[in-house]
RNA sequence: GCGCCCGUAGCUCAGUUGGAUAGAGCGUUGGCCUCCGGAGCCAAAGGCCACAGGUUCGAAUCCUGUCGGGCGCGCCA
């Protein structure tokens, strides 16, 4: 924020000139209380001892030093235990709205001073069935994070892993097989842990129809094929309700040609070359309990095949490969035991502990009416994504998945979800958006035209507590994006638009836009609304809902 | 048993790199439509931030312990 820096600037000016150093531990925000000013800061409490000053006194001495320094400061003095407060002149605040007018969609972006290049892994999940609401929020979480990391400035590349190497996998291939051979009418015995969906009964009706001798075919090529359609059929389900849920991965990645390009083995060499590896009892074992972990952990089993574990650290390793130097992995929370020795394995690979993160998503209920709808792909009574789309919408269930914690379990009551009030503040930021629409809309049938750049000398009228708000507001945006990518928590995101959106309508409520008396305050007032749109634009797309013009 | 996460208003949740009198929505109660969109606004009531210690100028936030809840602890994925 503009306003920091310039606090910022003249503090440390002035530090230098008392020859003191500037402590780390310096905070510079706008106090809760906003009758404190527009900004506070704490460095008087965290010098005093070094100054051999009382704080209070400190606090003093550098309100009044700032006053001399800033020409923008209308205010400056001690508070409480030792802060400093300030107050911008009016005219500060209200640039703001040329500054905004002059970024456009731009306007709280940033360039991250240390840039990286990002993989986001998310979703991820095993194309054995259709995706339910539970990916649906790991699914939201990545994305925005995705969005919201590029805003600050980061270079982001998305990934699915598609896990089709495993014997969940073949599973899919057998339950669909067995349903194959019901449906030509053999006798077939399900094992206990079948995939039971609906869908899988309409795979095999599908191949049967397409191929009445399937059933026919040898055991292993029959299940073969069952598995490349069902599993190619299912992954084409996933990535359609993904785009339906407006979620982009760049890239797929198959589990299967780490191994058949040699990944796993380079990752091998590269844990043995760092002396991390050993034989024992016939298994291939990766020393992860130095590293942090519980326990040691087998990479190749005894029978000669791959642990999942062995293709994820391959994944990773080619992922570093590729020249990314930080890996974001969005996983189900029942997945957090997981990490130690997923962290032993990139320390292992000799990378820093920054360069691996991990958001957790928690569990999402699912309820109707306040009663739990039960979710389980093998029983296949599960609602899936797709179908939660089809009832709440898109934009509903995003900022809802996105106005949460991730890594708190999170109720998600459908009935709730497309009811239209302040349970469900999807709406009311929305309409936050389509009453400014709805508002420049009637001043052009009035026929008062906003030019793209306003007059500066108008926003002199902007001058009321709701129009300082309203701008303070809008100016810390871009640190409440930066605040939010440093944290990896999309949902600061949420929170502000609902804030800002509600100094919106209190706004609105209070104060007549169009004044048919007074042309100059009413243009200040629509390039000030103009201007809040902007950002509600902004930050909306960040979460990847729509700003409708009207509803 | 061990590890991770969590416990904040009646309900659902923000706030946790330590800051001033702990916030929002829902619900409850009472107001606001001659006027730009009432999917809105204003106001009131509602709290030992699970509990007990500790660290310091200062703790919902950090440390220790207790209680309560969720999850994880395979040569599964």
């Amino acid at each position: 924020m503009r306003a920091i820096d310039t606090l910022r600037t003249a503090l440390m000016g002035i530090l230098t000139e008392k020859g003191l150093a500037w402590p780390s531990k310096t905070v510079i925000e706008p106090p809760r209380d906003p009758r404190h000013g527009d900004l506070s800061v704490n460095a008087a409490m965290l010098l005093a001892k070094e100054a051999g000053v009382p704080p209070r006194e400190l606090a003093q001495l550098f309100a009044r030093k700032l006053l001399e320094r800033c020409p923008d400061l209308q205010k400056a003095e001690a508070a409480g235990p030792g802060f400093c407060n300030v107050t911008f002149s009016p005219g500060f605040w209200q640039r703001i709205v040329t500054d905004i007018e002059a970024a456009g969609e731009g306007w709280g972006r940033s360039a991250e001073q240390n840039p990286r290049r990002i993989l986001l892994e998310y979703v991820s999940a095993n194309p054995t069935g259709p995706l339910h609401v539970g990916h649906g929020r790991g699914a939201a979480v990545g994305d925005s994070l995705t969005r919201l990391l590029r805003a600050v400035g980061h270079e982001v590349h998305t990934e699915y892993y598609i896990n089709d190497a495993g014997r969940q996998m073949r599973l899919l291939g057998l339950s669909v097989w067995l349903r194959v051979r019901e449906l030509a009418g053999r006798d077939v015995v399900f094992p206990e842990d079948f995939y039971r969906g609906e869908y899988i009964v309409q795979l095999a009706r599908t191949m049967l129809d397409a191929d009445p001798n399937l059933p026919d075919m040898p055991e292993d090529q029959g299940q073969d094929r069952c598995y490349d359609f069902a599993m190619n059929a299912i992954l084409e389900g996933i990535k359609a309700d993904l785009a339906d849920f407006r979620v982009e991965h760049q890239n797929w990645f198959s589990e299967k040609t780490l191994v058949e390009d040699g990944a796993v083995d380079a990752a091998f060499a590269a844990l043995t070359a760092n002396g991390h590896t050993r034989e024992q009892d016939g298994a291939f074992w990766f020393a992860t309990q130095a590293l942090g972990d519980d326990k040691d952990r087998v990479l190749r089993k005894s029978d000669g095949s791959l642990t999942y574990f062995a293709s994820d650290i391959a994944y990773h390793h080619d992922k570093f490969r590729r020249g990314y130097d930080w890996l974001i992995d969005v996983w189900g929370a029942d997945h957090h035991g997981y990490i130690p020795r997923m962290r032993a394995a990139i320390t292992a690979m000799g990378k820093a502990g920054e360069s691996f993160d991990v958001v957790l998503i928690q569990l999402v209920n699912l309820l109707r009416n306040g009663k739990p709808v039960s979710m389980s792909t093998r029983a296949g009574t599960f609602e899936t994504l797709a179908d939660v789309i089809k009832e709440v919408g898109t934009d509903a269930a995003r900022f809802m998945f996105l106005s949460r914690k991730s890594d708190s379990p999170l109720d998600f009551d459908l009935e709730l979800v497309k009811q239209r009030s302040m349970d469900n503040p999807v709406y009311y930021v929305q309409y936050a958006h389509a009453r400014i629409c709805a508002v420049l809309r009637r001043a052009g049938e009035r026929g008062i035209t906003l030019p793209a750049a306003t007059d500066p000398r108008l926003l002199a009228a902007l001058d009321t507590p709701e129009d300082m708000a309203l701008l303070r507001k809008a100016a810390a945006f871009e640190d409440m994006l930066a605040q939010a990518a440093r944290a990896l928590s999309v949902h600061h995101v949420s929170h502000y638009l609902t804030e800002l959106s509600g100094l919106l309508h209190s706004y609105y409520a209070r104060h007549q836009v169009l004044l048919p008396e007074d042309e100059e305050r009413s243009l200040a007032r629509l390039a000030l609304l103009r201007a809040i749109r902007q950002v509600l634009r902004n930050g909306l797309d960040v979460l990847g809902v729509g700003a409708p013009d009207a509803m």
